[in-house]
DNA sequence: ACCTGCGGGACCGCCCGTTCGT
DNA sequence: ACGAACGGGCGGTCCCGCAGGT
């Protein structure tokens, strides 16, 4: 019956995907559960009983497809950061101007709250926090994941100013990181409380900053 | 010999501080431990042994002072999250104008990073992560500590409004908002990347931003 | 080993001996060493080292079958009873007359003693002493076993009655305390002086008893 | 509080009896509060912090007094035969007929069941049970309680032979373990049903016996 | 080829009975 | 008589291999 489930998850992806084999599918399906668990629970939160739960497989089943349970968690958080960076791309499809692409940017944040892929936030804060000091393959992912990240908000800075869609002064990287910390702050603040204040008011405050601080005014002005 | 040390921690503290029994220092030396330890490698992260170790004591010298792990993290929590408080009100201490108080606040947040009481950074933040989805009780005691750091800032920012030392048009609470997810946000950016730019920008930029947008400009300018 | 394939194809089929998977041997093992240790030992007295000790399996061999201590514990009482039910069911076997069938249950109950089943005595009697006033699970389980017990001998009676092999006064239910109480009774006095002679004593006195009292004497003397 | 319940315990013995000290006090406390928990829970099935609860006093105290939990179990045990054996003195005291001493018996067994000086039954028949496989030193114990009991009644029987009011050719032995061990299996039967029935029947059956089968026919008839 | 289920064994958090300094 | 500390054992769970069967 949980194999059902298991089986009937992936193979509404059959239409538009690429042919999955019974193993990969499985193998998909895991991720997909494990990649959830893991980010409401956490790493050392989630046990492999969790996990079988939530897959409805035996801990065989499992093992067949990860070599351990470490090996899962980091393809997991891959594959969480995956979903994630789709959503990002799907935000910015056919927004060429760097405003609309940083305004793109902080839809996908709040979207992170109020209409989560993953519930659990998201996954690259989660498991920063949770690995920076206790588990480094984990936290190198983790960087790798946040740094991809800060480079698309660089990169859509930089472009910007180079289409003179940006004023020219701005630094990238300094903007990036005001943009991650404080969205990244704000979805902590707001799921602590289990209120969306916060992060309403970081994009308020950023999308004020875009016109403000970033947008470069016409020349006649 | 194990014992010696955890006598010893405490003793220093006998000449300035109230008669602390054999007992309750133990207990403290306990707390601060684990504080440590939870604040460095989270609740689930860590085990009974990492904390045994850590103290020195055997199994059933944890017990006598705490009834459960559970127990013991929330208390140890409620010590880093009380020592925080503690260094925010030195770094507060003889500051008046709401402008010095909340260059402090950036002091404070930057201390945790650069000259930490605890090594893993903010607690609260840490605490909030790990617990949000997984752990109601330990998320409540987050909530609460997030809550008075909150209300720290917004009272300083309510203060100096009434002081006419900022302008009378802020809103306390977003700007609250600002300050803490920002702080927070980036504090997690430089513990990722080990790299304390990413706090340094927020403080640039919070400095900059109380300067240009809280500062209540002279009358006569 | 090769020839399980084949035998397995049969055994399916086997009306008399059901088909045992390696996982049921194995439970049904540790179900029999345990009710003999917790025969001896009582549910209290008996740790799951000695069950592993015992059985020679890990820890995680037996919780694989047993969800925990308890559960294990009242299966083990229920295999035991079962075993104690075949014992007297062979006793009864092919014994129809009233009169046999009492003498029968005697010969049950001193079989206890000098060719146990499972040594320790009474696994209903050492339950229900165990488990009165300190394990309401446990005490349910040997108050229902006891029943069944004490529901064979008042049917014995008062089918004997019926059959008229027995006399018509006779109250079974008392009837069927008298033994039941009696052997258990004295069950516990020879285990506890390691002294057969009280059982003997229970025996002749009831077989006295099932002749002088229960008996119906022919209609011509 | 626990502590006041603790002192107030055996003081208002102490106009009647023999002085006792303050730590001779704490000692029998301790028995009487023991015995009962071990008479209700057994000795495996009694842990020191439930003593310490019982008692109201802290480990440290207990271990004043008793040398280990075995020793305080061996004691305690004795301290309940003693109760019981005043019991049964007490049911005995002006009673001179061998009949009457006999009924005596009953009604003492009875007690135990309808007016407990220690709730969860007969001592020795539960340790008898617990102890049989599992504790020689308790074992001992109640034997040497048994073999009282058992001698008390062996003895009211002979001397009631010899005074000519009960039957010559009554063998003592057998009729004690007939009294014992019915009185001991309807006990156990009554405290598993928790229905005094089992154990009123035993008493009646008893008192038949007694008058039938025990007491001296008047000469002449 | 994939999954099940059994079994291992280390370790978990907890509590035991015990000792001893105060 | 207390209360701190011990140290090992409790019941239970962890993550992990591997044999077996479909």
């Amino acid at each position: 019956m949980q194999q059902r489930r298991a089986l009937s998850y992936d193979q509404k992806h059959l239409s538009k995907e690429a042919y999955m084999s019974k193993g990969t599918q499985t193998r998909e399906m895991i991720l997909a559960r494990a990649a959830q668990l893991f980010n409401q629970r956490g790493y050392f939160g989630s046990s492999l009983s969790d996990i079988m739960q939530e897959t409805g497989l035996e801990k065989g089943g499992i093992y067949n497809h990860f070599a351990s349970k470490e090996q899962l968690a980091l393809e997991a958080f891959d594959y969480a950061v995956e979903l994630h960076q789709q959503r990002i791309q799907s935000f910015l499809a056919g927004k060429k101007h760097a405003i609309e692409r940083l305004q793109a940017i902080l839809a996908y944040f709040q979207g992170i709250l109020e209409d989560p892929i993953l519930t659990g936030g998201c996954p690259i804060l989660n498991t920063a926090i949770e690995s920076d000091d206790a588990h480094p393959a984990l936290r190198d992912r983790a960087q790798a994941a946040m740094e991809r990240l800060r480079d698309t908000i660089v990169r859509i800075i930089t472009r910007g100013i180079e289409r003179q869609e940006l004023r020219p002064e701005i630094d990238a990287d300094a903007c990036a990181t005001l943009f991650l910390a404080l969205s990244e702050g704000a979805l902590m603040l707001s799921k602590l409380y289990q209120d969306p204040t916060h992060m309403q008011r970081a994009v308020n405050y950023l999308t004020r900053y875009i016109e403000v601080e970033l947008r470069k005014e016409p020349a006649n002005s």
